[in-house]
DNA sequence: ACTCTATTTAGATTAAAAACTAATTAGAGT
DNA sequence: ACTCTAATTAGTTTTTAATCTAAATAGAGT
């Protein structure tokens, strides 16, 4: 896990709609390309710069591209993103 | 507080090496440059970029400036980003 | 094998970010 | 008022990101 690829992926707003979206259910490319107002290949590149910084994985069903988000990795980044902003109350580690 | 900007300056590491040092103890601007291998323009323009995100903020004493944490800022930012990569495993609200 | 649908890749354009050097500003102290 | 120091702004170059249209790929179904 790369925090600054994770970071930077998640700092454009239709690639976290994309995240918030994911954390209820899996969605097929072209489902998510439907909610946003930009072309589907604009729309595939997000979901390849999610997949690169490991947010989300792909799982092909006949024609469609179903992308599943990938907790472990979100959860991952999140410990490290909390660690630069969070106030640590106690004992103020590291 | 606008999420997108936050996100996008902690999307550098030298502007997350800089929070970091200021979760510790406030520093001048030159002695914060002073630990990269960049000019100090450059560190001038990080110093924005962190100041226009909200998440430092400047102080005058004679000849230096002095950066502080904006401790608020940076919990407000953590809280949304919490919402989007935490897995909430109780009520899954939101 | 042809065709339809879904999605990605390629290639091009535009916009934004990161870096540098040189010039400017702001205050301190003589 | 001059000068020194600290820091920022201006102007430029290079790199990277976001977007588009057009073309290519992959599998499904006839």
């Amino acid at each position: 896990m790369k925090l600054n690829t994770v970071i930077n992926a998640i700092g454009h707003p239709i690639r976290r709609d994309i995240i918030h979206r994911l954390r209820k259910r899996s969605y097929a490319a072209g489902e998510l390309a439907a909610f946003h107002d930009v072309s589907k290949p604009t729309m595939s590149v997000h979901f390849k710069t999610l997949k690169d910084a490991g947010l989300i994985y792909a799982e092909r069903d006949g024609n469609h591209i179903i992308y599943h988000l990938n907790t472990t990795v979100a959860e991952e980044a999140l410990v490290l993103i909390a660690g630069l902003l969070g106030t640590h109350k106690k004992g103020d580690e590291g």
